[in-house]
DNA sequence: TATGAATGAGGCTTCATTCAT
DNA sequence: AATGAATGAAGCCTCATTCAT
């Protein structure tokens, strides 16, 4: 069969990355079989090995692959957000979108593994989610201080501790999904969540005397 | 030896089924074997099974225990529910007080490997978590409808959405406190939260007349 | 099939010892696979894993145990050397009767693997071959001493170097035993073994003059 | 691609045993794998194929090699020991440029290599071996003869056995290089080995006229 | 011809389960 | 009843060998 091009190579790297990823998330990463996944990737054990020293560099590289689609998505949510308004409403919508999209229920499957994995073995064996998550926290820390100088959130509010509730909501999401599937719908979910964040906007009470017109512009903005 | 009263025989069920939650909490269900079960209930493996009749088996009642345990929890909530006023910040309590007892960490890693595992086998091996969390959502909903009638949540909004995304917040904030630990503190994020759900209270119109028209225009054409 | 006594377990463990002792002389240590050991001690693979962890360690207790029992040849040598005279024929008898013992065979196939496998890994993973050689060296040159003090062996010759001879000569005698087997008779070669450590006591021309009577008194002994 | 021509094969061919033989020392003949082997010749493993139609074979062709090398260094001696005076020296001497040569380490691995696959399969498989040695013994026996004839070894000494004791030592020699490497300073053995081989010369019965009665019957009762 | 990817048998090891004591 | 030794199926991994390119 001759040398492989890098690039063929890399396809079927990804081909049995892919592979695996369906069956560590059908049958667990622990009960999954070397077998299982060859099969599922059309090849013989062997093969496996030439890709992957093993299977827990396996079950790690899907973990990572995993955490990797996170960060891109979370990518997408910061170049929405250049536009400077509405930069909430955003997030909730690229979240929603998340949930709709294909791959989901794998992927959460796989994350949950990786956690509870994590949540054992004190971080070591499967790296990196933790920080991943971290990011992901700062990330939607970082989304909610720039809504608080865009002023679409109240100030008094603080956003660390809102970007840690936000991200256990979504992450909550996921898990009930898990559950109820196609059964759990995300419209009437993501109404709400926009209602949430629309009331986290600062309140024009007593305070409103004390706003300058680009603020009112801002809010006025959203329409 | 001699023969075991009834008695004696389910409390050694039960001494084997608490070591199990440890171990298994410990461990994972695949990876704890029933070696580590028995040297933690300080048995010999074969004395397992005079108990259960095998591995799997002892699983599910591991499974079905934390259920019964939860169950237990939200009766408790249910209780505190009748006194009619503040409802809404009675709800985060009682998920405050869940996050601080002790045994959480277990019970949450021992709940997310039963999602899992039900997820996969199709729901029917590990029986009763959907419908538990079921109720849980029910009990969820009728609490915030409660609220609505009490003029503390705004009736606008949907309560069967608000209360799924409430339970995914319960739950998302569980498995972010497996990565966490004691580094995730509870108390901001229940005061956050606290701040969310007087939010969701009724509009006051009379507030309104604070603001100029442009202002008005925006919020009204969302309510 | 309920605990074992300590004296039980270390009579398997001798046995099983012994089993593979044999497979490893008779199909080499890296080609033995457990299942041969399993089988020639009349076990389950499973059951070897009770009393050695691991195939690595089996081997090591058989190269150990080999070493062992050469030591205890060589306590034997010493021994024997308490009576004065007759040191140097004595050693010639004790090595004698190693190669007629019966498990010789096997034992010094497994003393060559043992040489070849820590010639490969510096010493490494099957420690203490090396020592031990070193200490029989050390043995021999001192038996050599004592045979110099004595003064029936010459003082100009060095006792370390013939030590070393001493050593060499046994274990290429060994070795070739491997390929002639029943066909190598000891006895003529310890004949000329005697005959060569005969004619190494101190030579008796011109020097002799120079010799006290002490000296004559030793070397009559020797009638 | 094109055609090769039967030297250019037999060339190949060549390379590929040098490898090999470079490989097995280095890792033993079992351990050592086809990927080594390919590595060490700087070729592809299907190549290997091409010029040795198993593993098996190219094992057998290294021995065989080894054998042959060692063939052609004993014809050496044979040519010396036309000389006719000093056989004795002369054998040692030849000996010990046997141990200082180069590649002697990797050919005394594979040489004990060689004994034992020899001393399990009965000598069927790896040919050629205790022939090799046997031809070994009996120049070295003629060598002694010759010296007995010259005059410079006693008579009365069984040549066969020392022959036989003297291969023995040369064996031996090599193994403990094995271990000890360089530290096995072959100079001091050199000239202990020549001292024992001068003192194997007939007895010269002039010498006792110096020596009293005692030594006389003490010497004289082993003659 | 040479390459090296793929195959798959076989080895080591673990562990749920059985059962003699 | 309890024990824990033994069993043996099954999983991970290696590597000799084949064969498409």
């Amino acid at each position: 069969m001759a040398k492989v091009t890098a690039e063929e190579f890399q396809f079927r790297r990804d081909e049995i990355l892919s592979a695996a990823t369906r069956v560590f998330a059908r049958l667990g990463c622990v009960q999954a079989t070397m077998q299982d996944v060859a099969a599922e990737a059309g090849l013989s054990v062997g093969a496996i090995y030439r890709y992957y020293p093993g299977k827990d560099r396996l079950v790690q590289a899907v973990f990572d692959h995993i955490g990797e689609s996170t960060r891109a998505l979370f990518a997408r949510v910061g170049e929405r957000a250049d536009v400077p308004s509405g930069i909430l409403s955003n997030a909730g919508r690229v979240i929603g979108e998340r949930f709709l999209e294909a791959p989901t229920r794998e992927e959460t499957i796989l994350v949950l593994e990786a956690i509870l994995a994590e949540s054992r073995r004190g971080g070591g064996a499967v790296a990196g989610g933790r920080q991943l998550r971290n990011a992901y926290i700062f990330l939607t820390e970082r989304l909610f201080r720039q809504a608080q100088e865009e002023g679409t959130l109240d100030p008094d509010i603080d956003a660390g501790s809102l970007a840690m509730l936000f991200v256990s909501l979504m992450v909550g999401v996921h898990v009930l999904k898990l559950e109820f599937g196609e059964t759990l719908e995300m419209e009437p979910l993501l109404a709400v969540i926009d209602e949430l964040l629309e009331r986290l906007a600062p309140r024009l009470d007593g305070r409103l005397g004390q706003m300058d017109d680009s603020a009112l512009v801002s809010i006025g903005g959203r329409e």
